[in-house]
DNA sequence: ACCTGAACACCGTTCAAGT
DNA sequence: ACCTGAACACCGTTCAAGT
């Protein structure tokens, strides 16, 4: 019986998780490899280096968690309703808990600079667009957009950085619908 | 002639730099010693270790940043006037760009942990009874408050993560003023 | 095709010894 | 009081060799 080897994509997962929960330091081969029961060598193999192994994890997630979820939402015709259920998918599920502070903290770093700000664009752009079909002028949707994609940022950022305390963040429906109608903005 | 020799004041500068720069993975004790011009051993004189440095940097911070702008705006008597003013100071002046994000991002870390926390509530406090003086009631205004601090901190991360992109973010006076106006509020 | 194992450079930590 | 210098453990990377 062959023993069982590993692809690529076990690299990949492993990788997310570590990132998710260490931030991009705790993307460490010799640590990842313990983990999937083979010795830091074989890593080579399947990567030129750690650089390699982040970027293609960084990439899968932005296939994987950013166009999906616009995705779900960009058929629901009205405007308002739209937002609404992009706010609540983006701030309920969290689908890699802690990954987007990790991301946004070494937005320095050359390999993760270029993918967040594609996924910014992407997003706030999606944005503009739905504030435009609510009736606001080009500006005004695009600085409703901004502000809107800000007070998301911001809000599960504090729900990792005060984790008991602030309860309202985490699980208070009325603070969420609150946040929510403040997302949605002066037309809302 | 005595060498010029280091003070503790010294790493924690140092420390701070680095942490702002490269995230907490970058508070490394040879590199910092290489910049100061002395050897890692005596590093070790004036901390116990690594975590050491890191935790009296952010202490320092904590001090030096947050209480400081506090205190500068705490004595302005109408409320619409003191959230306008700490809004633009705290977002114009930033005073160790990309700090804040690093922080947030290693919101795990036993040493950040309890620090960012101390320094979230402090400000959502503060907030929050700026918001109650502008005749919001208990809840509204600790609602109003954490929105408004979500949109500040979503704001500083979203001029990192797109440094040359999104123009309005860094520049513009009428979109910050827009922001403002937004984290004011509905009585604002 | 995928992995091991040994090698080397770099950083965290310790500690005896220096001034 | 403050620092050096050598030691050891740990992680990134390379590469020849194994199956």
């Amino acid at each position: 019986m062959d023993v069982a080897r590993l692809s690529k994509q076990d690299w990949l997962t492993a990788a997310l998780g570590a990132l998710a929960q260490g931030g991009v330091s705790a993307v460490a081969v010799v640590p990842l490899a313990q983990q999937l029961g083979v010795t830091r060598g074989s890593f080579y193999w399947h990567f030129t280096d750690r650089t390699a192994l982040l970027r293609d994890a960084l990439q899968w997630w932005e296939q994987q968690g950013t166009i999906a979820v616009i995705d779900q939402v960009a058929s629901i015709a009205d405007p308002r309703d739209k937002l609404r259920e992009l706010f609540r998918i983006a701030i309920t599920e969290d689908p890699v808990s802690g990954l987007e502070p990790a991301l946004v903290a070494h937005a320095d770093d050359p390999v993760v600079a270029p993918i967040l700000r594609r996924v910014t664009e992407r997003r706030v752009a999606f944005l503009t667009e739905a504030y435009a079909e609510l009736g606001l002028p080009a500006t005004r949707a695009r600085r409703q957009a901004l502000v809107a994609y800000s007070a998301y940022v911001g809000w599960i950022q504090l729900r990792r950085a005060t984790p008991d305390a602030l309860p309202e963040i985490v699980g208070d429906p009325e603070a969420l619908a609150y946040l929510v109608d403040n997302l949605i903005g002066p037309t809302g």
